[in-house]
DNA sequence: CTAGATGCAAACAGTTTGCGTCACT
DNA sequence: AGTGACGCAAACTGTTTGCATCTAG
């Protein structure tokens, strides 16, 4: 089965229009190591389409997210958010409103690293967010 | 000690100068609860003073930032992040750089909840993210 | 054939910068 | 008095939208 039967499949399954450009920007972004921006999937998927337009990856991007067939790493990316407790502790975040709220450290069990991080990486510390969907959030309606 | 000496003195200790405007803007962050953006907060300063500039609530929160007196919540504002990668998994994270790298599930001890949440919080997946220097950062020069 | 996808350009939101004036130390 | 902070406006970056055209199903 080639990639481009899976690729058609999983659309199919997810109830999108299988179009080249679609195509393009998902194995782009399976292709890229890490986790690209919009703006570094667009740059790759040039190569292969020179005229894509930026916003026709955004849309397949949202499109993705909404279909589940990617995930976005940080939800409260947009806004910068600042945190003025000093103690170490972490976060409860809402995905619909986006909103944090502070959980002591004691609240979750220890985190520790059980395994050798790539050579190099200096820890300074562990942050744990909890993702769900808050209270006045949930009793409301779900997009 | 009034909070206004409280404040002279924070900013002694890292070396800023006390202005009005930074005494409100710290002390309004403090105030909000949750973890506020900056126009949140400039909406809120500017119910004390009305003639504070927007750029000077970025400028401030950013002096605070680099002095230590604030913390970022969110490393990757600015840009969003994409991730095809559907098996549970955590990440680390470069706060130079902003690299995400995956790291599996298995490589960080279980995390589990100890307390009961706000009531209503559905949990949804619970993300660690392993923060630090990467190799090649830590190698070059730290600013 | 028709709903939905694409490409373009213009609009937006969040953030940064340059510069003249003002205030803390 | 001098360095650095403030306020304003303009510039930038990342993202979204409206609309005419094109294409997958």
């Amino acid at each position: 089965m080639t990639s481009v039967h899976n690729f058609r499949e999983l659309c199919h399954q997810h109830d999108l229009a299988a179009t080249h450009q679609r195509q393009v920007i998902y194995e782009t972004v399976l292709s890229l190591p890490g986790h690209p921006s919009p703006e570094m999937i667009y740059e790759k998927v040039r190569r292969k389409i020179p005229s894509i337009s930026l916003a026709t990856v955004y849309k397949n991007i949202q499109t993705f997210l909404d279909s589940g067939m990617l995930r976005e790493v940080s939800l409260h990316h947009g806004a910068m958010r600042v945190d003025p407790n000093h103690e170490p502790h972490h976060h409860l975040v809402c995905m619909h409103c986006k909103s944090i709220t502070d959980i002591e450290e004691s609240d979750v069990t220890p985190v520790r690293l059980r395994s050798k991080l790539p050579r190099g990486f200096q820890v300074r510390r562990i942050s744990v967010d909890v993702l769900g969907v808050c209270g006045a959030c949930s009793s409301i309606a779900k997009p």
